[in-house]
DNA sequence: TATATCTATCGTAATATTGCAATAAAATAA
DNA sequence: TTATTTTATTGCAATATTACGATAGATATA
């Protein structure tokens, strides 16, 4: 128990929910409105920025970027944090769609 | 620790995590789907639909209802479920403005 | 070389999520 | 009234997430 069935759901199920949760934290979208807004920034800028501990904004770091949301390229003592452009539209697209499947309102049972 | 510290976010960066959990399991987006494709339907169809135990998915169900993303009306013995059309639109908003917000690709130090 | 700076990882504690059996609650049917 | 049907809730176990201090590793600077 406590771990997700994956293996009921479909592909594009079960990779809508695995985009949508490396979203689900408020860190992580602070940290990919900041690069968004800076196009590009380090893990210090970050510590500053959001009142987390270094080692905890580390960790957000890596969930998006095991996601492919963000990539990291090293700079000296330093490393420069930006979006997957690719991965970004990719997961733009996918929730498009999923909005999208939903356009006529409610059906008469509601 | 183990909270996440809200406290730290803006109200946005708060409301569009919590919206990104609500849909951040993919039971929860097979439900969903379902409930687009049928235009309603009950927590019986969905436990012969999906694999999961009738308690699992009635606490799903209740994620995606606290959520706002879904209503229910009680028929009988029955309940039937449907989108709640004002909160998907205002999830579908939230989720274009930020997608939009990354519109010119990576910056220079990349 | 020695020191400082920056990031990643490890270990740990607290909390949250996932899943299910058992049971309760509420309405319908016999 | 007494089943039957359908959904919600409770209690529990397993796993995942969040957060941070301590520490390691890697690069730059004195």
């Amino acid at each position: 128990m406590g771990v997700t069935q994956t293996h009921l759901y479909t592909e594009e199920q079960n990779e809508i929910a695995q985009l949508a949760k490396a979203i689900a934290h408020p860190a992580r979208i602070a940290i990919l409105q900041h690069l968004i807004k800076t196009k590009s920034c380090i893990n210090g800028d970050l510590v500053l920025e959001i009142g987390l501990a270094q080692a905890t904004i580390s960790q957000h770091l890596r969930e998006l970027k095991d996601a492919g949301l963000i990539q990291g390229t090293i700079e000296g003592t330093r490393v420069n944090y930006c979006i997957d452009s690719e991965k970004w539209d990719a997961l733009k697209s996918h929730f498009e769609d999923f909005f999208q499947s939903y356009a006529d309102g409610c059906g008469p049972a509601c």
